[in-house]
DNA sequence: TTGTACGCGTTATCAG
DNA sequence: CTGATAACGCGTACAA
């Protein structure tokens, strides 16, 4: 069913088919009523992609991130797609993985789909690759970039304050009387390498010497944060609190504490990032930096659509993170 | 960029250089060479729009589901995109709620990107409004149903006989001497009701009759798991086991037998159904029932494309499902 | 107020 | 082996 066949049964032409369509002035009442009652009749609807092809636009948005399951990306794309959703936009998920191979195959992947906008989640795309990916690739459509940053004219970011956020979890542990603190993460990303500045940071104003600090690298998963916590219950008997760089990591080290007989949070004190449901789920609950994953991931749907359809917004934002404090702390 | 654009670089015209980017056969070597050499320079991607334009297809997937959010839904999110992906596939995620206004918006999204196929997943869909939706605007497009299942010529189902797991979870249960046996979960959708009544099924094998046995209406979140489970333990003292219809829910619960300082699995055992990592981060960590769903997504993704593909497959297939055993049983 | 003609970027058909 | 032309479904100047 097209605009031909309507025109056709109506007895007009497609153009004024089209202009019923699309709500334009300067047609009959009663035409503009006879068309209206045969697309509602063979519930009509337009091609969005034949459409686009005049308009030059597809009202798609690419969205690239390292992987869906894990729990903030997951709560950020619902929020996306709801607010894309009604916006009258599509999103189009990739899971880009980590290396370099798979974020170039998604960057092409959009490129030919020739979305509006994209969307890019997570500071391990802030990387040379995906930085000429949006060179070559996306140069004429607005990126938003959440959690990263990219110094290009077409770029906006939307960042939180990890630095500061993981300052203010060495103050909230000190404050304790926990001032022994390792830091467990993942070292691989310039969001970890945040985080890890501002552990180091803290702990120098408490005039720890950055030799003395106790900084365990981590895969991102709950096995890796399980394995690292055992070596560091072995290996470090003085410290007293750790602070994850992730959620999921921080489940990992729960249970290695509670494998180990270890009160929480008598003997140890225990802070994730994220601020993710698993802080809920583990028992005892466990403390966890907010670093706003949410309200970012509103806030770049909203300024991507906003360079789309032409409205202004500051190229960097930074959203303030806080602590959810829980029973581990 | 355009392929009349290189089309004119090369010297040639814009059929031959179509050909060569659709690697069909007759062109001479030396031409083919040189377009091919001018569309890497330019590094030019063909439009998929207007290639789907012509070609009638989009290579568009639309997947509808209640909300991405719940762990199982993530984890076939993230299956279902990477065999799209490598199958040359987008797919257009719809967060589809659960009431039927948002149902039928998310199938006229569907329909005017003409998506070339559809997936939906979970039972809360399987009803009238969807039904006549799919044949008012999917009727000449494949549909599959993961988790559920309509009589139309066009739709696959793919399911999980969640009815003889729950019985299964019975028969552990009583394995392990706990023949009190609660089901706590949501009334409200096709899968739902297959559970209890599996577990109706099993429990009069045991000789329990209905009447007599205990089944609460939960609502699909942890909070209504805790708040439902505080009733159990307050109103139903003999119960020694419990069957939660989603591991969300039984996530809520173990918090409630936590606080109520009930020990798990001596003085309670319970089941969660889902196999998510939920099961994996409560302490203890809890039994699960494995419904397939990774299996299921990847099956119906196949099945899927097959169709649009013009391969054959069953109309209707069934997973069994086995039960993950963990420290709550 | 309405219709004609064209173009969006691509592929397929047919002629050369 | 290659090029011209039409067509896909739609929106929009321009003409009537």
């Amino acid at each position: 069913m097209t605009i031909y066949d309507i025109a056709e049964l109506a007895g007009v032409s497609a153009s004024t088919v089209s202009r019923v369509i699309n709500n334009k002035p300067g047609i009959k009442a009663s035409t503009r009523e006879k068309v209206k009652a045969l697309l509602k009749e063979h519930n009509y609807t337009p091609d969005e992609n034949a459409r686009g092809l005049v308009n030059k636009n597809t009202r798609l948005i690419g969205i690239l991130l390292a992987d869906i399951r894990s729990a903030h990306h997951t709560d950020l794309t619902y929020a996306v797609e709801k607010y894309l959703r009604q916006k009258g936009y599509c999103g189009i998920i990739l899971n880009a993985g980590s290396h370099a191979g798979e974020m170039i195959e998604a960057i092409r992947i959009l490129e030919q789909r020739r979305v509006d906008g994209v969307l890019i989640v997570g500071s391990v795309f802030q990387n040379d690759t995906v930085e000429n990916g949006i060179k070559e690739h996306f140069s004429n459509i607005p990126v938003v970039f959440a959690n990263g940053q990219f110094d290009l004219p077409n770029v906006y970011c939307v960042l939180a304050d990890e630095c500061d956020g993981v300052e203010h979890c060495v103050d909230l542990l000190v404050k304790k009387q926990r001032e022994q603190i390792a830091f467990v993460g993942t070292g691989d990303t310039p969001s970890s390498r945040e985080k890890i500045k501002g552990f180091k940071r803290a702990m120098s104003r408490y005039g720890h010497s950055e030799a003395s600090l106790v900084i365990l690298d981590c895969e991102a998963s709950r096995e890796s944060g399980y394995q690292i916590t055992r070596q560091l219950i072995g290996g470090y008997p003085d410290i007293r609190g750790v602070i994850y760089s992730e959620d999921l990591i921080a489940a990992g080290g729960m249970r290695a504490f509670w494998d180990a007989g270890i009160q929480i949070p008598e003997e140890m004190a225990v802070i994730g990032i994220d601020n993710t449901i698993y802080g809920e789920l583990c028992c005892p609950r466990f403390t966890s930096l907010d670093n706003k994953m949410t309200e970012m991931s509103s806030e770049a749907a909203r300024i991507l659509i906003d360079a789309i359809e032409g409205r202004q917004n500051p190229r960097k934002i930074m959203l303030l993170s806080d602590i959810v404090e829980r029973e581990s702390t």
